[in-house]
This record gives C-alpha cells, structure tokens and sequence, in this order.
DNA sequence: CGGGCCCTTGAATTCTCTCAAACAATGTGG
DNA sequence: CCACATTGTTTGAGAGAATTCAAGGGCCCG
C-alpha cells in the first residue's frame, strides 16, 4: 500500500498554520489551538498516486490535508471505479473510518500531498472537554453529506454535459477558496480517468463532453488538467447555484 | 406546504419508547434518558405525502421517526427529482439542516409517519454537557455519509438491473433491522416512480428492470409496494454485501 | 529509441429515454 | 350502483445517449 515518506515531525506548528490565516475558516480559542497542536502527532508526504487510506484498513489515525489534492472513491469486485470526492487543503480525512471503525472508502492522491496526523484516540478527549470542536466535527460530517447530496443528484439526474459543468464549477469554487490559484494559472490536477469516475460516464464519452465544454470556451484541457476559463458558463450549464461563502470549521 | 395534524404532546414517553426496546440500539445512560427525555417537546403526525421538511427552510426542529417511512430528495429547476435517502424508524432527521443553517434537502413521508419533535435550540446544551450523545450524532452523521457513498457507487457504476437489486436489498436490511416486517408480509410502500428517482433511471425502464426481478423471483411488486422474496438473491446479483449487525446510536 | 500514459476519434453495438397507448385499481359524486 | 377521474403499472416502438471496440497520436522519461 501507501509508502509514506518520512518527514520530521511538526514542520508547521498549528499556531503558524497557513491555512488558518486565511478568512475562509473559523478562528481558534486559545485553548482549542494548544488541544489540537497537541492533538496533531506530526506530518506525512506522500507522492502523486499513493494511497493513503484504502478500503477496509483499520487506520489510528486521522488526518487533515495541508496542501495538495486528493480524492475518495470506492470500487466494485471488477474493478469499476466510484470517485466519491475531492478532498483540498483544510480537508479532514479518515472521521469516518474512525468512528465507524473500518475505512468503507479509499483516498489516493492526485498531486503531492502534506498531511497533518491525528491520534485517533484522543477524539475521546476532544469530545469531552472541546464541546465547540465536537460541535465542528459534526458540521464537517454534515458538509461532507450535503456534497454528497449534490452529487448524487448530479449523477442521477443531469446530463452528461451537466454533470460535467457542475464538477467543474463545484472543483474550482472549492479550490478558489482555499486559494489553490493563487498564480494566473488555474488548473484542477485531474486526469479524464477522473472525470470519467467521478460522473459515472465512460473515458470515451466524458471525453467528448469535455470537447464541447472546451468548443464553448469554458475549460481548456491542458497538459494532465483542466483551466477553468469561466466558471460562472459552468454554472449556468449545470444549473448549479454554489455553495454561499462563509466560514468554515477546521481541525 | 406541510398539513400536520395535532396531537397531544409526548403520547410515548422517552422512558417507554418501543424502538430503544430493540436490541439494534445502543441503551442510554440514566442521565442520557433524561436529557433525551426533556430535550424532545412533542410528537407530530403526518399522513403519508407529506412534506416535513422542505428544501430552503430554516426549521427550529430537529426529529426523529418513531414510526412510518421516508425519503430525502432534492430536485432541480426544471423538476427532475433525485431521491437520496429512505428514513424508517430510528433515523433523525434535519441534523444537516440544524447544524448548516437551511435546509438543502426536502423530506416527504411514504406513509403515516409519527415523529419526535426535539429543539435545535438545545443542541448546544447536548455538546456541552452529554458528548457521548455529541459522539453519536457524530456517529450518525457519519453513517449517512457512508449510506450515501454506497448509493454514489450504485448510481455511478452499477448497471440498471445491479442498481435495482441493491437498492431493494439495502431497504430490506434497513427494514429487518427495526423489526418492520414482523408479519408474514414484507412489503417496502413504494412507488416504481419512487424507485424510478432513487436509481437515476426513467420510470419505464425501472418498470421493465423490475419485471426481470420479478421474473427471477426476487421480488414480486405487490399493490404500491414491493415484497423481498429473496433478499440473498438480490445481493448476489448487485454485488454488495450488507451492512455488519451492531448497535446502532439513537437519539 | 521504446514504453507507458494520456488524449482523441470513428464506428458499431447496447442501453436507456421519450412518446404513446392501454389497463387495473381506487375513490368520488351523482 | 354506475360513470368518471385519478393514480400507478404495463407494453411496444422509434429516437437518442452512452458504451465498447479499435486505432492512432502526443508527450515524457528511462
């Protein structure tokens, strides 16, 4: 399975962490930050293409993306592949599994990716005395239905043309958050495998969704990625309203 | 929108209540029982087609189903309707919405439905003061979000007739659990249109999909339901394996 | 230079949808 | 009790969507 690249531990202090800075997510009490600096053990980077939890793995750990991108999918006994979601720096991974106990999904890695790791079995505690953080945890859980919610919807109900506008505007409205296109450059780190699995469509079909969305001027298919050149056509295909900014929890 | 009938408030005291009897439920602490006891202020009945809980509202109430059943969907601008979740007794509802602020998806009862009614108002007091109840709703949340995978993965990959045994010998495990089926007659009340939104397929080809079930004698479509004749059967053809027996949380 | 990975394209086949019509069961008002 | 409307199920046929099969091209890397 994954080959995790050693790493000091601790390189990012919870009290410098990059994301938190950004307005995009909800601000720590004091005591919250030392918990949660003590909750994180340390920090892993793993490569583009490694998995990081896979199906049915016990794992003690949690784990929230510092930087990179990944996703979740399942697969049937033949081999057909489910791309569930997308996780992106602030993402929490692996709740999951342990609450439940045993990981029902894989996550793989779509770039590089830094991970910040969780004891598993210090959630006890959090719940315990960090009542708010419980309290966001929850929310986190809720959000990661309400995604998926709209997904299911996508999948079952839209077009391909759709389904594929509505991805694609929901990647980048997620990204944008987070600040992933910091450069004039915008690019989503996925290959038409994904696009495919993710939609439900076959490689051949999404590729020819993908032509026309390019023929319209909304996306260019660069070199292994997608440029979204206008998110607000994507919506407007998909009938996709987006998500309202606001603040978001963060462990 | 939604015709709720009075009723006399707390008919069936937490204390008394038939579903915590079933073993399929973890107990209460004496203290839980209390908390739960006080934190639910009434009952509501509902006459099957009902909405409950209507996309875009802001509800103060959170429920649980103390008996009957129903669905969670959500539909787009032109009316196409995705169903993503079937509620039987046991299962709360309105978390997402309590915790996110608007409600992101309708609730529609199939039959007769009698719900608890608890105060959003009080979740707070819960976090604070009871985080094994906080772990559970964590718990739950999470579990949904693994019902809701499984259901991508169908949706996504699974063809019609694999879509069609799994989604009726996932409803059939749900039901047997909360002991719904306890006389001879095992009938799920849906309609082949209601199949038709949960499966991402149109209604006449649901209905030709079903009749091959039927012809292998997995199932026979009974009078606005569906009767299981062989749920193990069903399971072979869609691949999956059913959820592990264990407790569950309830609230 | 060869191999691997990804994207692209065309053609035939299969699946699923829409349209259209009919039937059964139920309930309502006269 | 019957005529009629309503809802849900069933069936056939043609159109449209998406799949599989097949092949070729571009690019990077060892």
């Amino acid at each position: 399975m994954a080959r995790f690249k050693a790493r000091n531990s601790k390189q990012t202090p919870c009290e410098q962490c990059p994301l938190r800075a950004l307005e995009h997510f909800r601000e720590f009490a004091p005591d919250e930050l030392a918990f949660v600096s003590n909750f994180k053990t340390g920090e892993l980077a793993v490569d583009a293409g490694t998995t990081i939890l896979a199906e049915g793995s016990h794992s003690a750990h949690l784990f929230t993306v510092l930087s990179g991108w990944g996703f979740r999918y399942k697969m049937l006994d033949d081999g057909r592949r489910q791309i569930l979601n997308y996780m992106m720096p602030g993402d929490l991974i692996g709740l999951q599994g342990s609450l439940i106990g045993e990981m029902q999904h894989s996550i793989e890695a779509l770039s590089p990716v830094i991970l910040c790791v969780f004891e598993r079995d210090k959630l006890g505690t959090l719940f315990r005395n960090y009542p708010d953080l419980a309290y966001d945890l929850t929310w986190i859980a809720a959000q990661e239905e309400r995604i998926l919610d709209e997904n299911l919807l996508s999948i079952g109900r839209r077009s391909a043309l759709e389904r594929a506008a509505y991805l694609l505007a929901f990647l980048y409205q997620r990204a944008r958050a987070v600040h992933l296109f910091k450069g004039a450059r915008v690019s989503i780190p996925i290959t038409q495998q994904h696009v495919a699995d993710t939609l439900g469509l076959s490689i051949v079909h999404t590729n020819k969704t993908l032509k026309k969305l390019g023929e319209r001027k909304l996306i260019r298919w660069a070199d292994r990625g997608c440029d979204i050149l206008d998110d607000k056509g994507l919506m407007k295909i998909s009938g996709w309203e987006g998500h309202p900014e606001r603040k978001r929890p963060f462990i």
